[in-house]
DNA sequence: GCAATGACGCTCT
DNA sequence: CAGAGCGCCATTG
């Protein structure tokens, strides 16, 4: 299945956050990084907030590097992510931070490689 | 083309 | 580990 290619920025990175892994998250500068934006963590987010409601971007996998949920409140949409990630399998901290050292994807790893990983 | 904005990251305290 | 400050780059007006 050929990717199409991405025309903007913006369709860069939603084609990392498609490559995310169910049950796994990732953070804006890793995407940004992996989109080759390099340390444009901030577009991430800006193409984030960009995406319409039907998208099929799994955008709620992608996490600040802390781990948590940078959604501003008000929106909803911090809860809406919150509640799909668990639903994915991912498992929150006492203090709303996810595990990035279990749950964190690094992007498309040369190690390990073989066994197609996901 | 310039100025302002933003779902961030890293470093220091 | 938590909080505050500075730097980053692409999109929009």
């Amino acid at each position: 299945m050929p990717e199409q290619a991405p025309e903007s920025t913006y369709d860069r990175i939603y084609a990392v956050v498609r490559k995310i892994p169910r049950g796994k998250v990732s953070t804006y500068g890793r995407v940004a990084e992996i989109a080759g934006l390099g340390r444009a963590a901030r577009q991430v987010g800006y193409a984030m907030a960009a995406l319409p409601d039907h998208t099929t971007v799994p955008w709620h996998r992608v996490v600040n590097a802390q781990g948590r949920i940078s959604l501003r409140r008000g929106t909803g949409g911090d809860l809406e992510q919150h509640f799909r990630l668990e639903a994915e399998g991912v498992v929150f901290d006492v203090s709303g931070r996810i595990s990035l050292e279990r749950f964190g994807w690094s992007g498309p790893r040369r190690k390990r490689g073989t066994s197609g990983g996901d």
